[in-house]
DNA sequence: CTGAAAGCGCTTACAG
DNA sequence: CTGAAAGCGCTTACAG
C-alpha cells in the first residue's frame, strides 16, 4: 500500500463526514438526483470539497459497465509514431470527442513486431480500440487480424478491408477522390506527362490516390517512382534521376506534401519555372508546408475530423452495441496553390 | 452486462480450464515462476491461449497498487493540441518509455477553462500526472496549483516553478543557454542590431529564451515584437512594419522556427540578402522547416527525450515514493544553417 | 428518498 | 508448489 492510497479519501469516507450511506454518496457523484434530497446532496458535495474525494475509476470499471476508456494505438516502425502532423491531428480529434463524454484516450505506439507481445494483448483495459497502421499489406493484414481477434470493437484509420460480420468500422478519407481531382485538374490544363511520386511504404491511402490519379487522367501516368518520403534529398535525387532519363514531365504529383515539397525545390533549383513548365501537386496540406514560397497546390485532410467521427461512432456502438456505418468517408477539398 | 463483458474469459475461467486455482492462474500471468509448476504453467498458459483470456486491469488495480497508467494533459487553448511538433514528439517519448515497462498513457488535451470542471478533477485513473501547460503565468500559475493540489506525483513540462516540498518534478530544455547560444553567435560575428520576435502568448521558454539571447549578446536587444506565431502573414506584417519604423536590423531572431522561417521568407520577398545583410536565426528545429532553402540557423529541441525522461523519472517516483531529482534540464543544439 | 447486502475480477496474506 | 478466504472501492439490485 504506498502513500498515495493511504490517504486517498473513499466513497465511505465522504459518507461519514456527510452523515449519509455510501450509496447516497454514489447517487450523487452519479447525478442520479431523483434519489437524492437537496439537503443530503448539498452535504455530500461539501464533503467531496473537504476531502478532495476523487471516484477510483477502477472501482467503478470493475462492477460497472467496463472500463470507460478508448485505446489508439498507433502501428508504426518508428518510435516517433505523432511525427506526422495528419496522425497528430487525428489523435487531438479523438480524445476531445472522447473526454467531452467523460471517457478517456489510452494511447500508444507500437512497432509492428512488437504488437504481438504488447501490454495491449494481454490485458484488457479499453472498452474498444482504435487504430492507425502502417507498412506493406500482408503485415497490416496480420495486425487488422490480431486486433480484430480481440474481440472488442474496432475502429481502422485510413483502412479499407472487408467488414462483413466483424465488430469493425472503417474511418477515412476518400484518397481515391481526392487523386482523382488533381488527375482532372491536369487533364483539364492540358498536361500530357504526369509523374507520380509515393512513397516507398505501400498505405493504401496512396494506392487509392493513385488509383485516382489514374481515373482522373483517364490512364496511367507517365512515370511512377516509389521513394522514401522522410528523406529530403533522396526524394530529389529520385527525381533528378527519373528527368535525366525521361526529361521533364509536365506535371510532378508527390502523394503527400513533404514529397511534392521536395520536389518543387528540386525543381526550383534547376531552374524549371513552375508552375509554367512543369506543374507540382501535392496532398495532405501541412501547415509548415503552407508557408514556403511558392504555396503549393494541394489536397487538405480532414484529420482532425476523423478523429473526432472515429470516436463518435465509437461511443454510439458502445451504446448500442454495434456499429451502425462501417465505413465512413470523409471528403478531402481541393486547395489550389501557385504551383499546379 | 453489456456483450464484451458477457463473453470475457476471467481468471475463474481459465483455471477450470487448466484444472487449477484462481491463484495459480494469477501467479502465472504475474511471472511469480517460484510458485508455479513447470506442468501447472504450461497447462495454463495453454488455457489462456485458448480461451483468448486478458487480464482485466480495473481488477488489478483495485486490490493491487493503483492504476498502471500516467496521464499526459495538454493544457492549450487550441483543440489541435498535438499540432505542435515539439508536443507531439513529447508525447511519443514519454509514451513509449511507459508501454515498455507495461504502463499506459492516458492522453487529454484541455482548455485553461475547462480544466476545473474536467473528469481528470473529479476521478482517480492514474498513478502520477505529467501536464504541459501554455498561456499567460497567472493562468499557468492556476493551472498548476490545481495539479498540485490532486495530491498526484507530478512532472511539469518547461516550466519553472518552486519545487520545495512539493511532489513535484520539472523537466525542460535549457532554453537559456539556448539564447545565450543565439546571442554570443551574433555578437561574435559583429552584428549590432538584432530584432527578436517573441509569440504573443507567453511561456516561460520564450522568456528564457529571450533572457538568454540578452546575456549572450551583452544586452538587450534593437527591438523585441510579439506575434502571433500561427499566422504566418501577421508576422510578415510586424517584420515590415518594425523595418519601416526603425530599417533593417543586423539579424532576426525568431523565438520558434515558424517565425523565423516567416522572417526569413518576408525577408528574401523584400530582395535582402540572407544572411549577408540580415541574418535570420531560429530556435527548436522542425522536420518541414528543416526543407526549406536556404536552411534555417536554429536549436534542436531534445522533445523526444524530454518525454523519456519524464516517463523514466515517473516510474522511478512511483517506486521509490519520491523523485530524486526535481529539475531535469537537457541541452539544445545548435544546429548551423545557411541563414545566420 | 435512504440504506444494507452482494458482487465485479483480481491480488494479498496466509494455511497447508 | 497449490488453494481457500478476505478484501480493494465502487455499483447493482433490492428492501424499507
Amino acid at each position: 500500500m504506498n502513500a498515495e492510497r493511504q490517504g486517498r479519501a473513499t466513497i465511505k469516507d465522504v459518507a461519514r463526514e456527510a452523515g449519509v450511506s455510501p450509496m447516497t454518496v454514489s447517487n450523487v457523484i452519479n447525478n442520479k438526483t431523483q434519489f437524492v434530497g437537496a439537503a443530503a446532496r448539498a452535504r455530500v458535495e461539501a464533503a467531496i470539497q473537504r476531502l478532495g474525494y476523487r471516484r477510483q475509476e477502477s472501482a467503478r470499471n470493475l462492477r460497472g459497465a467496463g472500463p470507460r476508456s478508448i485505446g489508439m494505438v498507433i502501428v508504426d516502425e518508428s518510435p516517433a509514431f505523432l511525427a506526422n502532423f495528419f496522425t497528430a491531428q487525428l489523435v487531438a480529434g479523438l480524445a476531445n470527442v472522447l473526454n467531452r463524454a467523460d471517457w478517456t484516450l489510452t494511447l500508444s505506439g507500437v512497432h509492428p513486431q512488437a504488437l504481438a507481445n504488447s501490454g495491449l494483448m494481454r490485458s484488457y483495459d479499453v472498452g474498444g480500440l482504435c487504430a492507425m497502421v502502417s507498412g506493406p499489406r500482408e503485415a497490416r493484414a496480420e495486425v487488422v487480424d490480431r486486433l480484430c481477434g480481440l474481440g472488442q470493437p474496432l475502429v481502422l484509420f485510413q483502412e479499407r478491408v472487408p467488414t462483413d460480420g466483424r465488430d469493425l468500422c472503417l474511418v477515412r478519407q476518400d484518397d481515391e477522390a481526392g487523386g482523382r481531382r488533381v488527375g482532372e485538374h491536369l487533364a483539364r490544363l492540358g498536361v500530357r506527362s504526369v509523374l507520380a511520386m509515393l512513397p516507398h511504404q505501400s498505405w493504401p491511402a496512396i494506392e487509392n490516390r493513385l488509383a485516382g490519379l489514374e481515373a482522373g487522367l483517364g490512364g496511367p501516368p507517365a512515370g511512377t517512382i516509389r521513394v522514401d518520403h522522410d528523406d529530403f534529398s533522396a526524394v530529389q535525387e529520385a527525381l533528378g534521376a527519373w528527368i535525366a532519363a525521361h526529361g521533364l514531365p509536365g506535371a510532378v504529383w508527390g502523394a503527400n506534401d513533404q514529397i511534392a515539397s521536395a520536389a518543387l525545390l528540386h525543381l526550383l533549383d534547376r531552374g524549371v519555372a513552375v508552375p509554367d513548365v512543369v506543374r507540382v501537386v501535392g496532398f495532405n496540406d501541412f501547415p509548415a508546408h503552407r508557408h514556403a514560397r511558392p504555396r503549393l497546390t494541394t489536397l487538405a485532410s480532414p484529420a482532425y475530423e476523423l478523429g473526432e467521427r472515429a470516436g463518435e461512432t465509437m461511443l454510439k456502438r458502445l451504446e448500442t452495441g454495434r456499429f451502425e456505418e462501417q465505413d465512413i468517408c470523409l471528403p478531402v477539398a481541393f486547395l489550389p496553390g501557385e504551383t499546379g
